[in-house]
RNA sequence: GGGCGGUUGGCUCAGGGGUAGAGCGCCUGACUCACAUUCAGGAGAUCACUGGUUCAAAUCCAGUACCGCCCACCA
């Protein structure tokens, strides 16, 4: 509720005993702390979402991960983007759901559960169906729990109490209304048409599921003899299908095969006449211009043997051997038929030549071996009445991709889309809600087991054996998890879903249909904007696996360095949509700038002991409104970065202000003042110090949760839990140009005499003076008012700062910075050859660049054309550099 | 055969019309009272190549080369 947020009244009034004098441990050790943290959020119940809460609804539904294994780094990657935008919406005020769950998996899961089974020298026939289900659902509880283990190992801030499975109850209630609903609506169908086939996992594909690869092959040349004399001579790259041969086809146009129109050709090892048809599916300039046609074999061959009448034997069974139809082939397996067919062409003198052959085959997305395209009764569901609104919905700009080059990819899939396979001979999924009567061949799909045939009123109804393709139920993962097809609260409140963050890969296999499914069901799109991510690759950019051992527990990264080093190393300054290669450098480096965080809270905690109530208060001191201003534009920054979902420009923003300038800067500057005798300094420096920090820990939040949240948890006049707590707002920090303008020439000046002492080996401890010689009103201003600063911060005895040009003491090191010249005596420690080395290559690189303006500013071009503002930004370059150089020069002279 | 992405310091990557950024690595110094998981300083890049647009190109356009990915029913 409203819980948690933090707003400077209620800090004002709150006076946290937790706040006060309690220290975080020295060391900051995330394996110990982690764990803590992740059970307070639960015993805080902080990752519900409460529907109808008023507040403005953020939805996020999880990708779910397969039940087949554990997480690897690439859904790491992809936990964190969800894990960090919906921290950010749910501190930003939205009611934040993130939907857990997983996904059955259908071929994946049963084949890991079958290689399990033949260790134990089983399989899943000797147990039968319903056995081999059970052991599937006992894989499914082993694994589901360490993934879920594994997500809060993570610190991914799922709704927990919303947990779902693809064939949980109401997922599977929602399939079977779809499943009925598009059956009614004419959008499913049941037919004979050529499919994908995998024969080793014995099941059908769908086209997305095979994934072509180019392999060395061959090409033979085979002659078919005419009846009535002469030949034709069709090119294949699959002789074993030769047995399937029912006619050969030549384009209709193809005047070399005019004459051979309707002739009859003789199958070349088997007793069967071919006919030759004309075709235009046949191009002229391939092989011979002769197609051999294997309608159960072939797509295209599908298509000419239904266009011209052709019988179409299935000459191969579903574990790639040959039937009966094949004749004397029969039982052989494909591969020993090709040879067989090609010893009987070559005894026969029918075959004539054999090519070298590249090109692409079809293999199975899960176990790679060759897909043979079969004719074959399955389900389809008819795509073009669903994918024209989905492609429509993208063209319109109500769905957007985030890069949008990825919208490309979906509409070209969308619009050359053809008919859906959703029926695969597997037991693992959900089984296919229709029933076949054995009476009279009637086809019943229903929501609920039938009783009776509909058309001859018999009982014995055999339900369908197949199950669904995954996809099937992932597509409406959206809306089943909300409670469809029931009108329940949640649906209602958090459908649409607001972001959905996922692969490339899988554009096709589940963010198109998702599209078309709820658009079909609900009548809305499932989510207005998808975050596309790359993928994770080993540090060589191979892509991570198991079975090579390339791959990376994302947990043993959790176990080195913590979850956020993790995080943080998955998500700074990654660019959206792009691969991404893994470095244990960058882990480490999340880590460190976990150590760093947590070790200037660390130090706050130490000098903020008697700060028992922060108030807000316009800062005075030049660092304190300096360091806000800087917040400032951190969060509008972040804001706008988080914005259009640019987590990793983000992140890298966030670190750059919290390492450099709160802690390399800020911290250093206000140490003067924390740790000074006067308490109204103290008092101020404390507050500006309070202030930036609790804002910090809130941006950082969602890509450092844990350990921001275990700082929090010791954080004067903090209220309840980070992740609740509320996001900052810029126009709760004054903008103050002025002192970003002060701040600039101190942070020159000191960084110029912390060079010269150190490129003069002056010792650390000695104290040096240094004299400024300022001509700038402002930037003397800027200097009186930074003085203790750069005595501080450049380790100084003294800081001497003259108005006009003096020679500066003997044996001095001089740099010229933006409107100060700089000189410290270091008397013995100089070496006048060195110092006048380094004047003369300080000389030579202001000079290039005095050059370059000078000559932009003697270019009338220039000066016409470009915008005033650029060129008068050249003036003050060109005049930089003369000053600069002039300056130099002069300090030269002085060294003789 | 189409399409997409990449080519930026030794490595890995950001950026993207107005004089090149980070992390890691490297070199020099420092155990300075938050942090050596650190601090300070430094070296190191004609932003793949060729043309074009522009006052101005690493950035936009066209083409080339190489690398990677996706799609595709020339058997």
């Amino acid at each position: 509720m409203g819980e948690g947020a933090l707003t400077f009244q209620e800090v004002g009034r709150v006076k946290d005993g937790m706040g006060a004098g309690v220290q975080l441990s020295p060391v900051y050790d995330p394996a110990a702390m982690e764990p803590d943290i992740y059970a307070l959020w639960l015993r805080g119940d902080a990752f519900r979402a409460e529907a109808d809460s008023g507040r403005p609804p953020f939805t996020i539904v999880i990708p779910p991960p397969n039940v087949t294994g554990s997480l690897h780094l690439g859904h790491a990657l992809d936990n964190f983007l969800q894990d960090a935008v919906i921290r950010w919406r749910r501190m930003a005020g939205d009611e934040a759901l993130w939907l857990p769950g997983t996904d059955h998996a259908g071929i994946a899961t049963q084949h890991v559960v079958e290689e399990r089974l033949a260790k134990e020298g089983l399989s899943r026939h000797a147990l039968g169906r319903e056995a081999f289900v059970e052991r599937i659902w006992e894989w499914k509880e082993e694994y589901e729990a360490i993934i879920l283990h594994q997500l809060r190992r993570l610190g991914a801030s799922c709704d927990w109490s919303r947990l779902r499975f693809t064939m949980d109850e109401g997922c599977s209630r929602a399939v079977r209304e779809v499943f009925v609903r598009l059956w009614e609506r004419g959008l499913i169908y049941r037919g004979d048409y050529i499919i994908n086939w995998c024969p080793d996992c014995r099941t059908a594909l769908s086209d997305i599921e095979v994934e072509h690869e180019e392999v060395a092959a061959h090409l033979w040349t085979v002659h078919y003899p005419l009846e009535g004399g002469g030949m034709l001579s069709a090119v294949t790259t699959r002789p074993e299908t030769i047995p399937g041969d029912t006619g050969l086809a030549v384009n209709p146009d193809d005047e070399r095969y005019r004459q051979f129109h309707g002739r009859v050709a003789r199958h070349p090892l088997l007793d069967r006449k071919l006919p030759v048809v004309a075709d235009p599916a046949v191009k002229q300039g391939f092989g011979t211009g002769v197609v051999k046609v294997t309608p159960a074999h072939d797509p295209v061959d599908f298509e000419i043997g239904r266009r011209h009448g052709l019988p179409s034997p299935v000459v191969m069974d579903e574990g790639g051997r040959m039937t009966a139809a094949a004749g004397p082939y029969q039982g052989l397996d494909r591969q020993a038929c090709r040879e067989a067919v090609l010893a009987d062409l070559q005894a026969r003198g029918l075959l004539s030549r054999t090519e070298e052959y590249r090109h692409a085959v079809g293999h199975c997305y899960r176990c790679a071996s060759p897909i043979e395209p079969l004719l074959s009764r399955q389900w389809f569901v008819r795509m073009p009445p669903l994918a024209g609104p989905a492609a429509a919905a993208l063209e319109r700009g109500e769905l957007r991709f985030v890069p949008d080059r990825f919208a490309r990819v979906y509409l070209e899939w969308l619009g050359g889309i053809r008919d859906w396979c959703i029926s695969r001979q597997l037991w693992w999924g959900h089984r296919i809600p229709a029933w076949h009567c054995r009476q009279c061949g009637q086809t019943i799909v229903s929501r609920t087991t039938p009783e009776t045939c509909d058309a001859c009123g018999h009982r014995e109804l055999e339900q369908d054996p197949d199950v669904l393709d995954t996809w099937f139920s992932s597509a409406l993962w959206p809306f089943s998890t909300l409670g469809w097809p029931a009108a329940t609260a949640d649906l209602g409140y958090f459908f649409p879903t607001s972001l959905l963050v996922t692969g490339y890969d899988i554009i096709f296999f589940w963010v198109a249909r998702m599209v078309f499914m709820s658009l079909e069901f609900t009548g809305k799109l499932p989510f207005d904007r998808v975050l596309i991510h790359g993928l994770v690759r080993d540090a060589h950019g191979r892509k991570m696996s198991k079975s090579k051992g390339t791959g990376v527990d994302p947990l043993e990264a959790v176990d080195r360095h913590g979850a956020d080093a993790l995080r943080f190393s998955l998500l700074a300054g990654n660019a959206p949509g792009n691969d991404l290669r893994f470095h244990w450098e960058r882990v480490e480096h999340g880590r460190n700038f976990a150590n760093k965080l947590w070790n200037a809270a660390r130090f706050a905690l130490m000098n903020l002991g008697d700060l028992d109530r922060p108030v807000m208060e316009a800062p005075v001191e030049l660092a304190d409104r300096w360091i806000l201003a800087r917040l400032r534009r951190a969060i509008e920054d972040t804001d706008r970065l988080l914005g259009r979902l640019d987590l990793g420009e983000a992140a890298r923003r966030l670190e750059d202000f919290t390492w450099t300038e709160l802690c390399d800067w800020y911290i250093e500057l206000v140490k003067s003042r924390l740790h000074g005798q006067d308490p109204g300094a103290r008092r101020r420096a404390q507050l500006a110090l309070w202030r930036t920090l609790t804002a910090t820990l809130q941006l950082l939040h969602p890509f450092l949760p844990f350990v921001t949240e275990a700082i929090w948890q010791h954080w004067p006049a903090r209220t309840g839990l980070l992740c609740r707590a509320s996001w900052p707002h810029p126009a709760d920090y004054p903008a103050d140009a002025e002192a970003e303008r002060t701040m600039g020439p101190i942070m020159d000046v000191i960084r110029a005499i912390r060079t010269i002492r150190s490129e003069f080996n002056v010792p650390p401890a000695s104290r040096a003076t240094a004299w400024l010689v300022v001509a700038d009103d402002q930037v003397a201003r800027a200097l009186e008012a930074g003085r203790d600063h750069v005595v501080q911060l450049a380790g100084l005895e003294e800081l001497i700062v003259v108005r006009e040009a003096i020679s500066p003491p003997k044996g001095s090191a001089t740099a010229v910075t933006a409107g100060a010249e700089v000189h410290v005596p270091l008397r013995e420690l100089i070496d006048l050859d060195r110092e006048a080395d380094r004047i003369r290559r300080q000389l030579a690189g202001i000079a290039r660049d005095g050059e370059r303006s000078r000559q932009k500013l003697a270019d009338p071009q220039f000066l016409n054309r470009a915008p005033a503002e650029v060129v008068a930004k050249e003036r003050e370059r060109e005049q930089e550099a003369a000053m600069r150089a002039e300056k130099l020069e002069r300090h030269l002279r002085t060294l003789g």
